[in-house]
DNA sequence: CTGTGTATGTTGCATTTACAACATATCAAA
DNA sequence: TTTGATATGTTGTAAATGCAACATACACAG
């Protein structure tokens, strides 16, 4: 019985597998611990990368260095989150962007290619894990464009009205409450967080909207 | 021998995978075509989707309505083209856009389950065609992460920087070709080209970079 | 209750951007 | 070559944004 059970079944990539069942793929999947001190590369941005990472312990940054040297954190995943799965699943030649372990981290690397194959032995759960997979990146796909599609919009107050007309749909009510504080908010958006309130100051005025703290609600 | 061979040979989900056996593998798909007129719902915004769409002939839009029920294209698609790839992997309640026949159009659906599940006659091709899809929607999803970590920056000036230096980095040169102009690049950005014309033209006084149409080099 | 820290709202101002209008350059077809 | 269409560059002005600073509200530990 693997040590790493209880965290790897946070892991999405192992939705819906039974306890007893992780325990039977991993070796099919040739799966691989390592450990990494704080600020060592688990990746760097020349690298092909055929293998999706799972966090056991500690957590990670994603890294991205301009032209002129100029770094920047994308992201950041923490025990229990799936990292490089676009990037192995994509199988381009470099990935562009650095991983760094942010702290003392153990990490399991799964070859996306083991994933992929299922084995000659018509192992069960290989059918789960590629949904599983697909689903990941799929959903991480629509999230993305639905980021983009807000920040396109040219002024603040239409990126407000995109994201919160996101939200209203996605729970079918005309209330609801964003799961963002102000700050965060504007970091989604890229816009800046006192324009930001201003604008929602106005939009209420004007009678678009209600809104207090994280709660809102849109006026038809 | 299906007639829309020539057209599927095109479609990346069938990348590696010879003519003969393209023949072979869209019965084991249950793969269906549909016609639709120009201006009717290939799949609407409270649906639940779960195939992917091969355009054999016409083209058709994605297409988002806000709460306000304002419509915008968010993109197009063509003979060929995948859609809806990302909605059927995701296996979403609802998809939250609306995808139209921009035109007359012939459209080939496949079930996604179909495409994962290997069939009980072991299909060689399955494995090829997940690893396909696999490919397609993560290729996409690192478009999309880096035209985002682009969007991002807050001004003209670090958005142009940021994307040239992608740029330049895909192609481990300098110097480089963008297949945008000036519009489209200003479109990608989401900023406005003349603003974003003045701030290439400063950024060139500033000994940053030199261009010529659609030719750049950066300086380190 | 009080004090402290954090989140949010508000305001003024300097800077940046969007927009419109026009100038120039490039390219392809007549 | 001329013409028209399209792409790109330039400029001025109005509007929007970013920023800093401060005010207010709220939550929570002591």
């Amino acid at each position: 019985m693997t040590p790493y059970l209880s965290t790897l079944k946070k892991c999405p990539l192992f939705a819906g597998i039974d306890d007893t069942d992780i325990d039977k793929i991993l070796p099919c999947l040739s799966a691989t611990v390592f450990q990494y001190e704080k600020n060592t590369f688990v990746f760097s941005a020349d690298d092909s990368v055929f293998t999706v990472g799972i966090i056991l312990s500690g957590s990670i940054h994603i890294i991205k260095e301009d032209f002129w040297g100029r770094k920047d954190i994308l992201s950041q995943a923490e025990a229990g989150d799936l990292f490089a799965e676009s990037f192995s699943c994509a199988q381009s030649e470099r990935i562009a962007v650095s991983v760094l372990a942010a702290e003392r981290s153990e990490v399991m690397l799964v070859n996306c290619r083991k994933i992929i194959k299922t084995c000659s032995s018509a192992c069960l759960f290989h059918a789960q894990l590629i949904a599983n997979l697909l689903q990941i990146i799929a959903n991480k796909n629509i999230l993305l464009m639905q980021k983009i599609e807000q920040m396109s919009k040219r002024t603040t107050r239409e990126k407000l009205l995109a994201y919160l007309s996101a939200e209203a749909e996605k729970v079918g009510r005309s209330a609801f409450d964003i799961p963002f504080n102000r700050q965060e908010l504007a970091d989604y958006l890229a816009i800046d967080r006192s324009a930001m309130s201003s604008e929602l100051g106005r939009m209420r005025d004007e009678g678009l909207l209600t809104f207090e703290r994280n709660h809102f609600e849109l006026m038809a």
